[in-house]
DNA sequence: CTGTCGTACTACGTCTGGCGTAGTAAAAGT
DNA sequence: ACTTTTACTACGCCAGACGTAGTACGACAG
């Protein structure tokens, strides 16, 4: 029942990962293992989706990718947030309190409500 | 600045056309103003979405069409919700709840205030 | 009576993001 | 020694949105 199609993420799985970079660089596994805790296990990114939003995002301008010298465990891509990529999230994040005005709109309270279906 | 992304709506243009039918059938170019007037202009649904989204509804089930027989003006085809679009609607307005409490947690409220970008 | 605007669509093709499937490989746990 | 976890890459498909274009009828102005 409770699951969220992909449809309505659509757009905002860049502004997720983003929202982790903004505080510190970091790579693909710990970002989504952060998604996962941080929606309490209502959200999990695939890792196809995840990786090729990287690869997208280095594309735009709005991460850069860096590797990492661990002295120990597994060799990491790490990536970093550029000020155009600050610029885009702030954008995405003004751009959902429109939407969420705009599809509000369409809710029916009632039916919400009495979870009658 | 203040255009919506198809990327977000996405999914819930359904929505909004199995809103209205809610009511009673209605065709095209009706939804398409009551849509715009809705949202004060804020959002205005491409005519190309509106109308593949009435026949994959109709394949999906949501909806049925049927003809008008104006006695003037010109000939429309109307659309009439199912039992099964109600309940296809009610879901939607559930897992929108969701994908608000979801993407909420990624949204940063203190670039919105200040609006700096 | 002619041209333009509003109404009411259909057809076709492209783009994008998400995701299924599969495979690789090193480190860590048992 | 084997399995699990970590950390990816490659390939390809699909659906929804939308750009562009074209059709056609009615109303209304000049």
């Amino acid at each position: 029942m409770n699951t969220i199609s992909s449809d309505v993420i659509r757009g905002y799985n860049d502004t997720m990962i983003l929202f982790f970079l903004l505080e510190k660089p970091s790579y693909g596994y710990e970002i989504s293992k952060q998604i996962k805790t941080l929606t309490k296990e209502k959200y999990v990114i695939k890792e196809t989706t995840l990786y090729s939003a990287f690869t997208r995002m280095e594309k735009n301008g709005y991460i850069v990718s860096f590797s990492s010298d661990e002295e120990s465990g597994k060799r990491r891509t790490y990536y970093r947030i550029t000020d155009l990529g600050r610029e885009y999230y702030a954008q995405k994040c003004a751009e959902w309190n429109l939407t969420k005005e705009v599809i509000e709109n369409f809710i029916d309270k009632e039916v919400l409500q009495n979870g009658s279906y």
